[in-house]
DNA sequence: ACAATCTATAACTCATTGGCTATGGGTTAA
DNA sequence: TTAACCCATAGCCAATGAGTTATAGATTGT
């Protein structure tokens, strides 16, 4: 029942988390210890914001011998846009429905 | 320091007051009442949400005679956008290097 | 003047959650 | 095998914040 964007909104809204993810879209592919020394809290911390972006859909994570890598899931990101195209549109069309008013006013 | 997206992730995070911003934006301008018959909480909650969402500057409000009405700031969002066409951006240019790359070796 | 109405603030409670330390499971190196 | 390393989970704590009721301020109606 919660909608994709409402995960997204709770997800990034946290500084460190959301700090992560951008490490993630800028640099690409990090490990749990790269990102950790970086982020300012423990490891634990980090893998535990790692599992709450993957459970978002943001992240995916491949093992490679004793260490996770993690990357960014940019796709995931895209119910966020659609729900900022759908705030500023419902303006646009209180603009077109205004405009039609004038329209059919001046006739 | 926070940058301008911190505050809309932490504003919008929440959804009762995700779901008010989304009314304004839907609605246009509104009463406190008129968002309080729908909101599924109390009159003071939200009051507090709209002090929230006022200081994150995504809307406006006026009096008028003992009741306020608030509207939608749409343009307070373009920090969202902005941050999403950045994430994806990210990707893309690593995207565009890669073929820089594979043009290179084609030569 | 008085009552009713609308909104904002204060004071409080409670659940959520982001942080920590400790530790276990799994992997590589000596 | 033993030690060192990487990561994830468990358990705990403190801070944050969303909700409540009570109430004050301001406006309109009687």
């Amino acid at each position: 029942m919660p909608q994709p964007h409402d995960v997204l909104f709770r997800t990034l809204a946290d500084p460190t988390r959301r700090a992560i993810f951008e490490r993630l879209c800028r640099d690409g592919d990090q490990t749990v210890g790269a990102l950790t020394a970086q982020a300012g809290v423990s490891q634990p911390a980090v893998s535990k914001h790692l599992g709450v972006l993957k459970r978002a859909g943001l992240v995916r994570h491949r093992h490679e011998g004793r260490q996770t890598h993690y990357s960014a899931e940019v796709g995931a990101l895209s119910p966020l846009v659609d729900w900022t195209n759908e705030m500023t549109g419902f303006w646009e069309g209180r603009f077109d429905d205004l405009e039609d008013l004038l329209n059919r006013m001046d006739q």
